[in-house]
DNA sequence: GATTGTCAAATCGTCCCACAATCCTATACC
DNA sequence: GGTATAGGATTGTGGGACGATTTGACAATC
């Protein structure tokens, strides 16, 4: 259940809003209050999160709303609210499948420095996570490498479909009793197949390592992923 | 510029908006009217069309338009409203970097003869829109055809993906002078493409062919398009 | 004649309130 | 114990208000 205070509480820590237009960064706001996890996939989002939480009104807060919902994050069930969205088994398997067909392609596609350190970044930004016993962060730097691997593409729709689904894929996290440390045996992975594209520069062999994981990974997931 | 007149017209031919939730269709209205060019790119989208064609209130006019802004169908300016669209080149060539990316591994997928007979549905419905000389049926029938082939993927997210990159080159379309007959040669390709895919089964054929049929495409519109 | 400055009208973004439709809950009844 | 029902809460949508911003015209200045 969501009290009042608890939004009081996260108010005062983020601070009042303020930028030009107000749909997108409240838009944000709730974003991050789901990928964080703050709002439990299953949980409604209550009409007036708005004035309590964002300082927007009604309205606002429905157009903030409706576009999570075309981001996936939120479903709407008329004259109920919005509540977050609750992944399935099989919007797993298909999130899955997109990650296969733009990951495992991102393997073929040519890549800049600019690009290869991106991916570097986040591996790194992984283990320094995992030393930190940080495992929030080791989930967010994970997302951060496959959005990065994915960016070799050098496309920005495909960036952003990429964020879409990996941010439904911290749906299906959050949805979990005990996911938190999910990530940390895929870490060393991640290291191994940038340096198998970037450094050695074995496409193929780069491809059947991210297949094996991406494989490993859904597997996993299902295994413990209620219907 | 647009004129009252017109949607009062357009009204008169639609019909009164009813259903339960009123944003979505409002939203469907609106976008059948970009998708058939009733709005040209770069043209605004006034702020109560709502009330004098689709009926409903600016706050819920503008909820629709915030969904075609995330459809990439509209993009909003500051304070100046809601405009329809106008892709750059740039865009024109992210649009057929996604359309290979899922287009060209369709053919590598398999298939059931109920996603075989869509595909040969829409090639149909193209050769006989061609036979009426209706070209927009035959634009609007080229896009069910590769809606079709990428569906072969089997993957819900994939198809609402294609659905909406492939609106988006319908701006393109509207955006150049003479665009009516550009789809007229590509017809018999797509038959090809379809009777070598799913006749001969020949995959690796298939592939050579709608990977001609891409460059061409991207090509002959870009020697056209404006910057 | 071109640039700049000013001002009014139009439009937009947002808030606020109203009200019907619907859902939820708890109480009463069988 | 289960079902019906009434009342309260919440949602969806309409419509208006108001400040902020843009737009376009017109005057002032260089």
């Amino acid at each position: 259940m969501i009290t009042s205070d608890r939004f009081a509480e996260l108010r005062k820590l983020h601070g009042p809003l303020e930028r030009d237009s107000v749909v997108e960064p409240a838009a944000d706001r709730l974003r991050n209050l789901i990928i964080e996890g703050h709002l439990q996939p299953g949980e409604k989002v209550p009409d007036d999160i708005g004035k309590e939480y964002l300082g927007v009104a009604r309205n606002t807060q429905r157009e903030a709303c409706r576009m999570l919902v075309h981001e996936r994050l939120l479903t709407q069930q008329l004259n109920r609210g919005f509540f977050v969205r609750m992944p399935t088994r099989e919007d797993v398997g298909d999130v899955f499948h997109v990650r296969r067909l733009i990951e495992l392609q991102a393997m073929r596609a040519g890549f800049d420095t600019a690009g290869a350190n991106r991916v570097f970044e986040a591996v790194e930004a992984g283990e320094e996570a995992k030393s930190e016993l940080d495992f929030a962060g080791v989930g967010t730097a994970n997302m951060r490498f496959h959005r990065a691997i994915s960016a070799l593409l050098g496309s920005e729709r495909i960036n952003t479909m990429m964020s879409q689904v990996l941010a439904e894929l911290r749906l299906v996290f959050h949805a979990m009793s005990d996911a938190r440390e999910f990530y940390l045996p895929y870490l060393p992975r991640n290291r191994e197949i940038a340096e198998t594209l970037l450094v050695k520069r074995d496409a193929p062999a780069a491809e059947r390592l991210l297949t094996q994981y991406l494989d490993d990974a859904e597997r996993q997931l299902l295994d413990v992923y209620p219907g």
